[in-house]
DNA sequence: ATGTCACCTGGTAGGTGA
């Protein structure tokens, strides 16, 4: 069984390489942050053709998510329940007997920002949320755009980046907070080639300089991790003639 | 390199968000 996440930056743009990438990876669940689409213009005629049920939830131009799957996903849920957000950026479903939460975390702009005392508020939301779905369900997955680099060694300059978006401490303390709540970094479980990222900046030839951050997620419930056989950042659709800044991230189940 | 892309409004450019 194969989970992946991709934040595809407009799916209006991208949808040639989703479906190009679903026949060459023909995952079981997919989740995708950034379309950009109000609902009513989703592409779900196309996504039904190559095979994929699917789940969306959107708006006007910024956010936006989806949860594609072989089989049908139960006990659908559009965004942090009681949270009251008016951003798109929670979709989860059980797909197959497994809890699938797909999110577009906050980017948060810069740490003294409006947006980050949002982001910071949102993270708390969706801890405490987790914890419950996780009583619920043994089997989870949490998969997304984090906007949080964990570690320096996610980082391809963690000096210069040290106290920015996406590598403050409060950042990175939701992220253990989230591991602490009984979940593991999917790719952290296998060796990873050194300077792995999910993302790099479409300025300053950031991509062919492999100038990234490990900023795409994917984590596993306990009951999961012993069948977790493979993580990978994909990067070829990064090579793309008009690609998405994110590169897919790619979880092997047994 | 100061190097981009996608979307909006309101237009043949500027602003916003990432």
């Amino acid at each position: 069984m194969k989970f992946a996440t991709w934040n595809v930056n407009s799916l209006a743009v991208r949808l040639p390489q989703l479906l190009d990438w679903l026949a060459a990876n023909p995952v079981d669940a997919l989740v995708l942050q950034e379309t950009k689409l109000t609902d009513d213009k989703f592409p779900t005629l196309e996504i039904g053709a190559a095979g994929y049920q699917v789940q969306w939830f959107g708006q006007k131009t910024y956010n936006g998510v989806a949860l594609l799957s072989r089989t049908p996903a139960l006990d659908i849920v559009k965004n942090i329940p009681d949270l009251g957000d008016e951003q798109a950026r929670v979709i989860a479903g059980t797909v197959d007997g497994v809890r699938v939460i797909g999110a577009y975390f906050p980017n948060g702009q810069a740490p003294d920002s409006e947006k980050f005392a949002y982001k910071m508020g949102w993270l708390e939301a969706l801890r405490e949320w987790v914890r419950g779905e996780l009583k619920a369900h043994e089997r989870l997955v949490l998969m997304g755009d984090f906007n949080i680099a964990p570690e320096d060694r996610d980082v391809y300059d963690p000096v210069a980046w040290a106290g920015q978006i996406h590598c403050t401490p409060q950042e990175r303390a939701h992220f253990q907070d989230l591991l602490g709540l009984g979940l593991v970094d999917a790719f952290r479980l296998f060796e990873q080639p050194p300077k792995s990222w999910s993302w790099w900046d479409y300025r300053n030839l950031a991509f062919r300089k492999n100038q990234g951050l490990r900023i795409d997620h994917i984590l596993v419930s306990e009951a999961l991790r012993p069948r977790v056989t493979a993580c990978e950042i994909d990067k070829q659709p990064r090579r793309n003639e008009r690609p998405s800044d994110h590169a897919p991230v790619v979880v092997t189940l047994q």
